[in-house]
DNA sequence: GCCGAGGCCGCAATCGTTTGCGATGCAAGG
DNA sequence: CCTTGCATCGCAAACGATTGCGGCCTCGGC
């Protein structure tokens, strides 16, 4: 006759491993960590090791995180989850995090420093164990402090000025020399930029390397020809290529800061009966998805979207690892992908 | 003359404000609780505040949720953020959470069942109070078991048989109802369904509306012009499409499962030479970013991505709040964006 | 046979909060 | 004056794990 079935109302604990394994919490603690099971004898550590498995024993990784102020999780910090460039992102950095045993919390900032701060410290307060950001500006107090209170960070697609910080981007020049190379070979001699945010490493780097592709060119730069997006929009490209359309400047192609600057310019090219790129050639960056199919399909430089977020989370798992090690950074090399927003000029 | 400054190396706790205050920790802690603070004098109340204020204290989230059991936090269970359609969902979800002073786990499954159980566990482990699911399938163990468990869900997008779970999805009759009649009232007659996964309940609703739809139009309804896809995705609409093409089926009109079926549909289009409209129409459903650009823009069924984000969350808090009220589910109403991907038939 | 050295394990403190319960003080009521 | 009640607050035990420290036991060496 079997006696009163017991019913299991809360979830098992290490306590209860320790007591069907006959032995003390403290030493299934030991027996469960493979890092601190050379101190338990190998027999015991079995039964322990028996014990857990067999009332599906998971330990609570609120707990451990209180007694042990780690966490096995790292914070994603980025713009808007919304930009189709970031989730690729997010899986490469997922993936490995995983692999290793850690987790991701995601945030959205909407580019709001005051939104920021309170996802950063909300991100502490869950005892995150590193951050990936991907909102930095080249001035940014936050990072700035957060870097000196030992805070790990690293940064993808940006960097900040005067701030050693590990960092992922894909090699902006070699991108943007390529793009404006493919148009020179079209037999393009009046280029435009449509640039990003100058506040952001990105949009410099980016800024400047047209300049520099202009020259390595042959072609005159004509500061009129660049002009500055506010945000990474496609209204705000829409909007900058407006001012420079009614500048009076003469070009025939256009380099954008980034492919959403870009596919604002095909609402542009709408609206005044411009067609692409019969009359205007355009090419992006960043290669995100459904360009493929876009009309026309947007030349663009393609960059490794899910291997960045793999490096980022390689390069954060390091930092976490060994504290003190340089600040490595990677630079991942970009690709140019041709399609039909580019054709000789007429 | 000022005292050597003292460095606090460590973030404040509780004790620290009780100290600072006169009190204990006990009282301290019910002075900061609005829901306890009727429990102690209004004035040390005030004295408490004022010196968490003064030394910035944070309660510490993780200490909070071990003596709690609680967390204030939801999990997020998704296929895959890749997927442009989640994350305007994503967005409305956080939204009202952080207004509800909640927060929320994203995690992805990529569609394995096994993955997904460990995700749902990590969730789990980590107290969270309730999860919002995406990935539902119509026969579903996962969700059944964690309903019997008491879990709070809710369902996006899907449902799951012969369970009675609080859900926010689009009115799917509506939407495939306005999408065959445009196709009817541009003159078709042969229109053929690329229906999603029949697994889930979202691919076996809109393939019924497809049905009756064609009903309502006095048109005919021939089981062979609907097939299967394997997945929501642009390779398996472009698979499907494939064997519908190759079973020399005549059809001048498809309606898509959803958008990236209608997108691999396109795919198709180019490798056989037709050209949409004129060879082919396409209507899609789910009205995902950037198909305004797409060639040709694609037609399709626009559902309030955002609100469902916001409405799920509310389900979800409701529920939380509420535990034992009846399951309310929330169907939101489509709207048809046409575009040209839909014209006459030749 | 005794001593020292490990090996193995238990004790108890600790992480930072929350909360049931009891102690205290004071005012009101009898 | 004594009881009762209430408002206020402190005590201490949790929540579930980790970990320094020390105790016990065994074994080997002398």
């Amino acid at each position: 006759m079997s006696g009163p079935k017991i019913v299991r109302m809360t979830t098992p604990t290490l306590r209860d491993v320790a007591q069907l394994a006959g032995v003390h919490p403290a030493t299934a603690s030991r027996a469960l960590n493979p890092q601190t099971r050379p101190l338990v004898n190998a027999e015991t550590a079995r039964k322990v090791l028996r014990a857990a498995e067999s009332i599906g024993y998971q330990p609570n990784p609120i707990a451990r995180s209180l007694k042990t102020a780690r966490s096995a999780t790292v914070g994603l910090v980025i713009p808007d989850l919304t930009n189709p460039l970031f989730p690729p992102i997010v899986r490469g950095i997922e993936d490995v995090l995983t692999t290793a045993g850690y987790n991701a919390w995601i945030v959205n900032t909407d580019n709001d420093p005051g939104r920021e701060e309170r996802q950063v410290e909300s991100l502490r307060s869950r005892q995150v164990e590193g951050l990936i950001v991907a909102t930095a500006r080249r001035d940014h107090p936050l990072l700035l402090r957060l870097h000196r209170q030992g805070v790990r960070l690293v940064l993808v697609n940006r960097r900040v000025d005067g701030l050693e910080l590990p960092s992922v981007t894909a090699d902006d020049d070699a991108g943007i020399a390529m793009a404006v190379a493919h148009l020179a070979s079209l037999g393009h001699t009046k280029i435009a930029h449509l640039a990003g945010p100058q506040q952001t490493s990105t949009g410099v780097s980016r800024a400047r390397a047209f300049r520099h592709a202009l020259l390595d060119q042959g072609l005159a730069d004509d500061p009129r020809l660049t002009v500055e997006c506010g945000y990474w929009s496609e209204a705000e490209g829409a909007q900058a290529l407006r001012r420079l359309l009614d500048s009076g400047a003469e070009f025939t192609a256009i380099v954008a800061g980034n492919d959403l600057i870009a596919l604002g310019c095909y609402d542009v090219f709408a609206e005044r009966g411009m067609t692409c790129p019969d009359d205007m050639s355009v090419v992006g960056f960043n290669e995100m998805p459904f360009l493929d199919k876009m009309r026309p399909p947007l030349t663009t430089v393609a960059i490794p979207h899910y291997e960045i977020g793999v490096e980022a989370a390689r390069l954060l798992l390091d930092t976490i690892e060994e504290p003190d090690r340089h600040p490595r950074s990677v630079l991942l090399a970009p690709s140019l992908v041709v399609r039909a927003s580019t054709a000789p000029p007429r």
